[in-house]
DNA sequence: TAAAAATAGATGATATATCAACTATTTTGC
DNA sequence: GCAAAATAGTTGATATATCATCTATTTTTA
């Protein structure tokens, strides 16, 4: 391969398309996809939260959150129920059947890492981690 | 921030959202967008390359490179003939104007890297760029 | 406390991205 | 040299993603 763009630019596109792919493959036999693992995930840490608050958590903006709850909430992995403390807010729970879908995350999570890591060492992988979370986290 | 979500893959998706937003803030006065400047610029290191070799470089299947080029064509930035040699076939080449964006797209480029890498120091920066290419480079 | 500003969510428009199916050609292998 | 397989490109379906705008509420503040 040419080396015409050698950036990091380049290659968070290729990584993120691969971890995209693994995780699609991983999940779409269970009904999710890339867009949608995230808020069960962040719901198994905390229920009860307003649709806002569950975007950034799972850095999307709020009009995608709003499509993705819909269709969670249409195949019954989710319920949407109005913020007794505030009429514009709806908080977000898990169903039983949202719950159950924990490992298949937790192993999708996994495949996806390892995806993305195959060309790597350990050691390497751990310092990708790390300087990945370093750069990151500041953006959030 | 809590840690529910340490992952690789959080933190992949995570840069990749960030750099979007500043190659677009960047190309989207100039008539481009994340998606059709990578064409250009891998246009500029070889004209006269099939869709499907174009795809290849820039990483992207080729039913996303006839949507991405059919913009680009009738924004006058390249233009496709038949090729030759093989009636199925398309080779891609620059006009003046497409030509034109190169010092846009490097500047725009520069920009996103700046942005996902504000909280790095110039050392953890090239570590992390040596650690991403040899991520990305054994999948495309 | 009434008007103004801010906020939560929904929706329409647009762009990106992937997969499968289809057409038209070219290549292969017998 | 012909039938089968492979390939280049297009198109339709679907999912993701962002922005701007709208409605309904809540909060601010003068």
């Amino acid at each position: 391969m040419t080396d015409f763009f050698d950036n990091e630019v380049r290659y968070v596109g290729i990584l993120r398309r691969h971890m995209v792919k693994a995780l699609d493959s991983e999940l779409s036999p269970h009904e999710l996809g890339h867009g949608s693992y995230k808020y069960v995930y962040a719901l198994l840490y905390q229920e009860g939260v307003t649709q806002k608050s569950l975007a950034e958590r799972v850095g999307d903006d709020k009009a995608a959150a709003t499509r993705v709850l819909a269709r969670l909430q249409a195949q019954g992995l989710i319920r949407r129920l109005p913020d007794p403390n505030d009429g514009r807010a709806t908080l977000i729970y898990l169903t039983d059947e949202g719950r159950s879908k924990r490992d298949i995350i937790k192993l999708a999570l996994n495949r996806a890492s390892d995806a993305i890591t195959t060309g790597l060492t350990a050691q390497e992988r751990s310092n990708l981690r790390a300087l990945l979370k370093k750069a990151a986290l500041p953006l959030v």
